[in-house]
DNA sequence: TATTGTTATACTCTATAACTATA
DNA sequence: TATAGTTATAGAGTATAACAATA
C-alpha cells in the first residue's frame, strides 16, 4: 500500500536508521484518524502539563469563555461529551474555583456556567500556549495547506454530523465476552 | 452550515432550522481531530455491528493478513496500542478461534500469530465491509479531495510520529483530583 | 409528562507493576 | 541484564439508571 521503507520491522539485524517501525501504515480514515487523535490529545496534554488541567477541562473553559451563561446539556452537545460528564467536568472546575454555577433565574432547573475571574484569568494565560500548540500540530505543512487540511476536516465532520456522538464507538454494556467463558482457556 | 435536521431531537416543537448547535465550532487541530475519530468510531463500529468485532479486534486481524507471523510487541506498536493490551485482543480473538499462537522456534520468548483459516475467512468477509465503511467517511469529499485529506493526514502523522503513542493523552495516575477533598462540596 | 441536572453505579478501556520464561 | 509475554490490579473515562427539582 505505501511501501514507505525498505527496512524490515521484523527487524532482525536492523543495525542502521529505519530500525522505527512504519508508522503509517495504511490510508484508511478510520486508522488515521485515530492516530491523529493520539497525537493531537499527547501534544495537548503535554503543553497543559503542570497545569493540572485535561484537554477536556480546557474545552469546557474554553467554550465559558465564548458562550458565557451557557447550560450543561448545550455545553456538553457542543464539545461532545454525554451531559452527565459535563456535570463532571463542572464539578472538577467548580471545586478549584474556575468555573461558577448559576440557577437561570427564567428556568430554574438549568445552570449557568461561567467563567470565575480566576477562571478568566487562566484562560487567558493559557490561550496563547494552546494555540501555539494546535499550530504545532500542523508544523509539517506548509500554510495553504494547514488550512486546507482543516477545511477538508471540517467538511468531513459536518457531512457525518450524525456520527458524531460520544461513545459511539464503544462496545455495548454486556457485549464484552469474558475470556475464560470460551473454549480455550490458557495454560 | 450543515443544515441538519430542521427537527430537534428533543421534540419540543423547533418550528425553525437552527434547532440544531453548531457541529463544528472551531478550527483548531485537536478539536478536529477529536470529532473526526468520534464520526470514525462510530462509523467502524456500526459497520461492525452484529459481528462481535471491534475496531481494534479488527486492526488487528488486518494487520496478522498483511503480516502473518509478526509478534505481539511488533504488533501492538503497528497499530499503536500497548503490548499489554494487544496481548488481551489476541486473548479474546483466540478464544475465538480466529488467531493463533505459535511459538516462535528460533526466539522461544516470542509469539508468532497468525490467523486461523477461520480468521482468514472472516477477514475476507469482512474486507470489503470496512473498504466501504472507509469511503462512506470520506464522502462528504470529492475524490481528489480524498486522496488530499489522507495525504495531509499522513504527512502530520508521520511528521509528528514521536507523539504518536498509545496512553499520551490521559491523566497520570492519581493526578486527578478526587473532587470533595478540595473545597467546594456541593449542597 | 417532559426536561435539567445530580447521584449512584458499573462497565469498558488501557496503563503500570510485578512476575515468568527465555535470551 | 535485557526482552517477550502474562497476570494482577487499578485508575481514567464514560455510559446507564434512578432520582429530584422544576417546567
Amino acid at each position: 500500500m505505501s511501501a514507505r521503507r525498505t527496512a524490515s520491522h521484523n527487524g532482525r539485524t536492523v543495525d542502521r536508521a529505519a530500525a522505527a517501525p512504519p508508522l503509517v501504515i495504511n490510508r484508511f480514515p478510520a486508522y488515521l484518524a485515530r492516530r491523529f487523535q493520539q497525537i493531537c490529545a499527547a501534544m495537548v496534554t503535554e503543553s497543559l502539563a503542570g497545569e493540572g488541567i485535561t484537554q477536556l477541562q480546557l474545552a469546557v473553559i474554553a467554550c465559558l469563555d465564548t458562550v458565557p451563561g451557557i447550560d450543561q446539556r448545550r455545553l456538553a452537545e457542543t464539545i461532545g461529551i454525554v451531559p452527565v460528564n459535563a456535570g463532571q467536568i463542572v464539578d472538577e472546575l467548580e471545586a478549584r474555583g474556575l468555573v461558577e454555577r448559576r440557577t437561570n433565574g427564567a428556568d430554574r432547573r438549568a445552570r449557568e456556567l461561567r467563567l470565575t475571574p480566576q477562571g478568566l484569568k487562566l484562560r487567558r494565560r493559557l490561550r496563547p500556549h494552546n494555540l501555539a500548540t494546535n499550530q504545532r500540530i500542523l508544523a509539517p505543512l506548509k500554510p495553504n495547506e494547514q488550512e486546507l487540511l482543516i477545511d477538508l476536516l471540517v467538511r468531513v465532520i459536518e457531512g457525518n454530523a450524525v456520527y458524531a456522538r460520544p461513545g459511539a464507538g464503544r462496545r455495548k454494556r454486556g457485549s464484552r465476552q469474558s475470556i475464560g467463558e470460551s473454549t480455550a482457556t490458557r495454560t
